[in-house]
DNA sequence: GCATGATCATGC
DNA sequence: GCATGATCATGC
C-alpha cells in the first residue's frame, strides 16, 4: 500500500498527490463504468485510488486512523473559489442517535477527523475529470466544536420530544439536519411519535465550508499532533505541494463574537451567550446605545448592524459566527402600540428562475429555513426607539407549509404570465408579493420575454408580530 | 389605520 | 449598475 492506513498524515500526503489532477489522470487507463454518474466520485476514490472497499459503516472510512474521507465541490465566483453546496454526513438514525451522548454519537464517531477533498465542479464534466483543488485534514477548532455539539444536542432533543418531523436546517447554527433521500420525500419512523419524519442527514452549512477553504488558502495547515505524525512519516509520503498560485478568497473581514471557550458561562449555548450580552442593553434608546458603545454617529443604513455588532463584542468587519452559520439578522421596529412599522422584505423574485425551481431548492425555501436573529426596537411614548429584546428564530414546520403553498401559487402565476393576482398581505397567508425597485420603471424580463416591475418576497407584519410576542 | 405601491440611500 | 434595507405616499 502506498500509504500507512493507520496514519492520518500519511493518508493526507498520499491524497495530496491528487492536487491539480483529476482521478482519471491520476489512475490512467480505463475506469470501470460503475463509477460514472453523480455522487460516485467518493466511492471511486476509495476503491480505485485508496484501494479499499467503500462501505457505509458507522466507523470512519479509514478506521485505524479515524479518518473520514469527504469529497465536496467548489465553484468559481468573481472573488475566487467558494463551496458549491453543503457537506452532507451520515443519515440520522432517529431510532438510535438519541441513545448516547455526543462523544458516542454516530456523527462524532464517524466525522471527528475529516480528510476533505475539494474539487472544482464544472458543467459538462464527468466526476472523474473534476480537478482537485484543496486537500487537507480537518478537525474542528474548539470554539466551533462547542457550537457543533450544542447543535447536535438540539437535533437530538427534538427527536426525544417526538418532533423529528419538525426538524429544520434553521434550528441550528453550523451542524444542520438537512433533507436527504430521493426527491427529498423519503420518510422514516421516529421513536417518540407516530408521525413519519423526512429522512435527514447531518450536514455542514455551505458558508461554514467557505471558512475552511479560506483558512487553507491563507496557508493555515492541519496542525494536530504534528510532531507525532512527522516521526513516523517516511520520505515516501513527504509529497510537496505543487507550486500553484491560489487567489486568496476575498471574504469580508470577520471577527468572532466569542473570543474563547471561557466566555461561556456554565451550561450556556452560543445563543444564550449572545442573548445575555444584549439583555444588558434592553430599554436603552438608540442615542444612548450609540453613546455607551462609543460608536461614531453612524450612517443611517448600517446603524442597527453597527449597534448589534458592537454589543456582541465585534469591533470591525462582520460577525464570524453569524457568517459561518448563515444567520440572517433582521432589525424589527415596533410602534409604541406593539405593531410593526412595516412588513419584512427579502430578495427579489427572479421570474426566470422560479418557474424551474423545486420547493426544497428554491430561494424562498432556503431563505425561510435559515436561522434568524431578530433585534427588536420599540418606540417609547416620546417616539424614540428603544432596544426591547433579541431572539433567535426559525420558521416552524407548519408555517413553512403555508409558505410553500404561497410559493407554489406564485410560481404558478408566473408560469401563466399573470403578474396581477399575486397573494397579497390582506390574504393573511404569512407572506406576500410586493413591488420593489428603483421606481415603477425598474423592470425585469419575464420568462415570456416581456418586462414586468421588479417584485420581492415579504413576510407579513402581522405574522412577525405574532412570532415575536 | 392599514394595504399597497413606490422610492430613497447606501454599499458592493 | 444594481440589490438590499429602510422608508415614504396615497387612497380606501
Amino acid at each position: 500500500m502506498p500509504y500507512d492506513k493507520s496514519n492520518p498524515k500519511s493518508i493526507e500526503a498520499y491524497a495530496k498527490r491528487l492536487l491539480e489532477k483529476s482521478l482519471r489522470e491520476a489512475i490512467g487507463g480505463n475506469i470501470v463504468q460503475k463509477y460514472s454518474g453523480k455522487g460516485k466520485l467518493g466511492q471511486a476514490l476509495e476503491d480505485l485510488y485508496f484501494n479499499y472497499t467503500p462501505n457505509s459503516k458507522a466507523e470512519p472510512d479509514f478506521p485505524e486512523a479515524g479518518v473520514e474521507l469527504k469529497t465536496t465541490p467548489l465553484k468559481k465566483i468573481r472573488k475566487g473559489l467558494v463551496s458549491k453546496e453543503r457537506l452532507v454526513f451520515n443519515i440520522i438514525d432517529f431510532n438510535e442517535e438519541y441513545k448516547w451522548g455526543f462523544i458516542k454519537s454516530s456523527f462524532w464517531k464517524k466525522n471527528h477527523l475529516l480528510l476533505l477533498m475539494f474539487f472544482l465542479h464544472e458543467q459538462d464534466k464527468l466526476d472523474l475529470d473534476y480537478i482537485f483543488k484543496i486537500i487537507t485534514l480537518w478537525e474542528f477548532p474548539a470554539e466551533d466544536l462547542k457550537i457543533i455539539k450544542d447543535d447536535w444536542e438540539k437535533i437530538v432533543s427534538k427527536i426525544k420530544a417526538g418532533k423529528a418531523h419538525e426538524l429544520s436546517e434553521g434550528d441550528t447554527l453550523y451542524l444542520g439536519a438537512c433533507p436527504k433521500g430521493a426527491n427529498k420525500g423519503s420518510l422514516r419512523k421516529q421513536p417518540f411519535s407516530d408521525t413519519m419524519a423526512m429522512q435527514r442527514a447531518f450536514s455542514l452549512k455551505s458558508k461554514y465550508l467557505n471558512f475552511i477553504i479560506e483558512r487553507y488558502l491563507a496557508g493555515e495547515r492541519f496542525k494536530i499532533n504534528q510532531k507525532n505524525y512527522e516521526k513516523v512519516l517516511g520520505n515516501d509520503y513527504n509529497v510537496s505541494e505543487p507550486n500553484v498560485k491560489y487567489k486568496k478568497l476575498d471574504l469580508d473581514d470577520v471577527e468572532p463574537a466569542v473570543k474563547s471557550i471561557k466566555d461561556y458561562k456554565e451550561g450556556e449555548t452560543f445563543e444564550d451567550l449572545i442573548t445575555r450580552r444584549f439583555s444588558k442593553y434592553y430599554g436603552k434608546s438608540e442615542k444612548e446605545l450609540i453613546n455607551e458603545l462609543g460608536l461614531n454617529k453612524s450612517k443611517a443604513k448600517s446603524k442597527f448592524y453597527l449597534i448589534a455588532r458592537s454589543i456582541m463584542g465585534v469591533k470591525t468587519g462582520k460577525i464570524e459566527e453569524f457568517e459561518k452559520a448563515d444567520v440572517e439578522m433582521k432589525t424589527i421596529r415596533l410602534e409604541h402600540s406593539g405593531t410593526l412599522q412595516q412588513s419584512m422584505s427579502f430578495g427579489q423574485i427572479q421570474f426566470k428562475e422560479i418557474i424551474n425551481e423545486e420547493w426544497e431548492e428554491s430561494f424562498w425555501f432556503n431563505t425561510l429555513t435559515k436561522r434568524f436573529f431578530f433585534v427588536i426596537f420599540q418606540k417609547d411614548t416620546a417616539g424614540e426607539l428603544r432596544l426591547k429584546k433579541v431572539m433567535f428564530w426559525t420558521m416552524p414546520a407548519n408555517d413553512l407549509q403555508i409558505a410553500k403553498a404561497f410559493w407554489i401559487d406564485t410560481r404558478g402565476k408566473i408560469r401563466n404570465d399573470d403578474y396581477t393576482h399575486f397573494i397579497k398581505i390582506s390574504d393573511k397567508r404569512i407572506c406576500h408579493v410586493r413591488p420593489k425597485g428603483r421606481n415603477s420603471k425598474d423592470k425585469m424580463q419575464t420568462p415570456t420575454g416581456r418586462m414586468e416591475k421588479k417584485k420581492c418576497y415579504w413576510l407579513n407584519s402581522s405574522y412577525i408580530k405574532q412570532v415575536i410576542s
